[in-house]
DNA sequence: ATTTAATTTGTTATAATATAACACTATGTA
DNA sequence: TACATAGTGTTATATTATAACAAATTAAAT
């Protein structure tokens, strides 16, 4: 058969969900991709999650782990996904993902009293967004 | 009914919930303590669940949100669970919590561009500990 | 071109994690 | 007492994620 992707090189259920997950404003669901994209063919939660855990590996996608759910990158593949921080509003769950050179020199050079060496992080900061502040 | 509890606010079940997580050198998945608690009365998930959740409230317990497993807090309760961060070996699972001023100055002083205030963070680095490392 | 290895797929089933709902009990305060 | 708040025990179910296996596809090596 042909190939089955656009110029990178995914495969056509890699980039069925990735197209789903970059057309979202908010961070989606493993089974909410499913619902939607069993039109396009795709079945089984495994077809689902072999997708996801491509697209994160490859930095396209991140989990965001407080809300079990999966957001585009925004930020160049964040190094292959080594370096993350999000925003998350606690009232209307908008997570936005963080791009902030300071922040990320700050922890990639993070050395702890034990001598561990760091290959990767996740932060997740927690508060309330503009629009809902002023509620 | 007395008091069911030592010399905190916690209940019973609480308590007994706390000690196991207190006495393990890892962290604990919740369906492992359900099991370890059937023995003291603790029959079903809810009960467990609702324990954890008062726990972290009281910031008692953290979780380890890449890892669904709650580990016990080494730091003062984290100013009730609002500034953590943990050290995870990708290799052994081992995972301690980063008690570093400096660091956490750094996270709660944090604005972002979008003017955003936090309340809270968690922060999970991954690497290789110590002994890992050597292999 | 044929073999090989590595990856991806489709599929069924099941494991692991977490919450809803409801009647009831305990506790603290007025 | 009466009230409000919080916690309990219970059953059932929702949500999230993986195991296992045969088949198909792809990339690379001979
Ligand atoms: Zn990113
Ligand atoms: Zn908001
Ligand atoms: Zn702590
Ligand atoms: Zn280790």
């Amino acid at each position: 058969m042909t190939k089955m992707h656009k110029e990178n090189n995914l495969t056509k259920n890699q980039q069925i969900v990735l197209d789903l997950i970059e057309k979202s404003t908010e961070p989606v669901k493993a089974y909410s991709i499913l619902s939607n994209v069993k039109k396009k063919g795709m079945k089984a939660p495994p077809q689902v999650y072999r997708a996801l855990e491509k697209l994160i590996k490859v930095g396209k996608i991140h989990k965001v782990e407080s809300r079990n759910a999966f957001i585009a990158c925004k930020n160049t593949n964040c190094e292959v996904s080594n370096a993350t921080a999000f925003s998350i509003c606690q009232a209307c769950e908008k997570v936005t993902e963080i791009v902030n050179s300071k922040l990320s020199k700050y922890l990639k050079s993070f050395q702890d009293s034990t001598g561990m060496k760091y290959k990767k992080y996740n932060l997740e900061f927690f508060g309330l967004c503009q629009k809902c502040k002023s509620k």
